[in-house]
Formats: structure tokens, C-alpha cells, sequence
DNA sequence: TATTGTTATACTCTATAACTATA
DNA sequence: TATAGTTATAGAGTATAACAATA
């Protein structure tokens, strides 16, 4: 069993990780924001896409957020043209929110710009050393407990 | 030359790198909160201890961060006797700022953390596979032109 | 004129609580 | 009573511009 070794904190996993997930978050925005489209909305907006109708208090959970800044921002994802909210007859509380077609477009615009991103974040990597990185990494993000396309920047900070 | 692979965003290179870089700010955070102490100040802090005495603009700079929020910054800092704002008399528009006795203590607890952030964001990662992760993030950090130690989230969303 | 530190203002984000309508 | 959605408010954090003192 060996501990990790008393590196220098600029080259440590940690401040490594946490500093090119940082200029990785900074650059996905610059990306969108030609498409008018923040992170969060992506966030959303992709949920939508993976799995159907979901409520304001269902996406709120599938992305660690609270269902109070769920409104807003679905408000601002109807303002655009790009979800609807429908009235769930079965209970009329909530809503079904759904993407429209033009929100299915901007899904795909975006989802066309993520090999840019990746290839950006990959830098000078070969083959080989990526499917390492993302071997590690998927290997790290397993035992920090992280859900799989839940990203914690989108939940605040408690 | 090959192209980086087309995989489902959350196991994107770029998706979890992100992913658990936001979590290890999360941790970070957590782990200093105890202490009082905010990564930002931390920040300052450790650039203190590292290169003597510095002015608020220079310190501004070295971080990436505007000027004008590293007052408050200081006046925090200095209000937990942690730094000492002195004017400089070479040029009396500026001030050396210099950590104190009890801000050298703060950083030096601080530091006694690190192992263990940097434990929990290892995870069960071997010996090998850590100093692997570390070198391949080394790397796209360069690639990516980060500057070592400064880190892209003290400097705001520009 | 330019630079350092400062202040003021606006804007974004987030956290909390409380309200409404439905169940 | 409990839940989904909504609204209001306060608090961080940041960006921008402008000011005083000094160079």
C-alpha cells in the first residue's frame, strides 16, 4: 500500500485535474456561445434528448439541481422556442417538458461541436495515452462516486 | 493521425476531466471550511509564502485575477491578521502585502490537507496509474497552455 | 499621462423560504 | 399532509467604470 507522493501542488493530481476541468468548462462556453446557448441549458436540453419528457422536478434530480432554478431556466429554454411545457393530465401539478424541434436542432449543433472540445482537451495525446486518460479518469470519477453525465457544476454549492 | 473516437459524452476525455475537476473544488472547499479559509484566499496565501512579499496588482496579476476584486480579497485576509498591508516607500502608490506569523500557520495546515485531497481524488488508482495520470494530465495542461499553479478559476469568467 | 489602490454600480447565480394548485 | 411549480428576497461573485494619490 503506498500513499501518494509528496509532489509539489501544481503537479498534483488534484490541482491537475480540478485546473484543466476549469479551462475545459471555460472553453465548452466560449464554444456555445456563438449558439446562444449556455452549459446549463445544454445540460437540460441533452437530458431531454436521452430520455423523453421529464418534469421540472425530474430533470432537478437527473442534474443534481434544485427545482426552484429549474424555472427559470426552463423559462428561458421556452422563451427560445426550444421545450414546451404541457400540462401532465394524469397529474396536474407538473408539467411534461418537451424539446421542440428547433430545441432537437440546437442538441445536434452542439453535439457537433464536442469532437472539437475533445480534441482540444486531448492536445497532443496519441492514441494510446487518450484511451489511458480516459481509462484513469473514468477508473477516478467511479470512486468519487460521480453519476455518469452528472456534471457537480451544475448543482451549486449546496 | 487519428481523431479522437466518437464516445458518448460522459465518457469524453474533455466530459470527465470536468467532471472531476468540479468535484475536487468541491472537496477542496470542504476540507478547508474548517479551517475558515476559502480556496481563493488560499490562493493568495500560498503565492505569498512562495514569493515573499508582492503588491496587490502583481498578486492580481500572478493569479489571473482583476485588481479590483483582490481588495476586498486583502481586506478579508488582513482582517483575519493573516497578511499586513505596508506601504511601499520606493512607490507610495503601492503595498507590499506580507503574510503574518499566524497567515504562514494557515497556509502551513492548509498544506497538511493536500495528502489527503489528494488521496480521495486518487482513489484506488495504483502507484503506477497515478504517476501515469499525473504525467498525461501534466501534458494537456501544457498542451492546453495553462500556466503551472495558476488556476483558471480564480480569474472569474471574463 | 500612466499606474495602484479604491469605491460604486449593475448583473449573474445561488440559497432559502413561502405561496398556489393539486394530490 | 405532501408534492410540483412558482415567486420573492437576500447573499455571494464578478464586471465595468470612475475616482484619488502617486509616479
Amino acid at each position: 500500500m503506498d500513499s501518494p507522493a509528496a509532489v509539489a501542488y501544481e503537479q498534483s493530481l488534484a490541482f491537475l485535474v480540478s485546473q484543466i476541468g476549469a479551462r475545459t468548462v471555460q472553453i465548452f462556453a466560449e464554444l456555445l456561445a456563438p449558439l446562444g446557448v449556455s452549459a446549463r441549458a445544454y445540460g437540460v436540453l441533452s437530458n431531454l434528448a436521452a430520455a423523453s419528457t421529464q418534469s421540472q422536478q425530474q430533470l432537478a434530480d437527473a442534474l443534481g439541481m434544485h427545482r426552484n432554478n429549474m424555472v427559470g431556466l426552463i423559462d428561458e429554454l421556452e422563451g427560445r422556442g426550444w421545450v414546451h411545457r404541457h400540462r401532465n393530465t394524469a397529474d396536474r401539478r407538473s408539467f411534461d417538458i418537451r424539446l421542440t424541434d428547433a430545441g432537437t436542432g440546437v442538441v445536434e449543433r452542439v453535439n457537433e461541436l464536442l469532437p472539437t472540445l475533445e480534441g482540444t482537451v486531448r492536445g497532443g495525446l496519441t492514441g494510446r495515452q487518450y484511451e489511458t486518460a480516459r481509462g484513469l479518469l473514468s477508473s477516478m470519477a467511479r470512486d468519487l462516486g460521480l453519476r455518469p453525465g452528472v456534471h457537480p457544476y451544475l448543482a451549486g454549492r449546496r
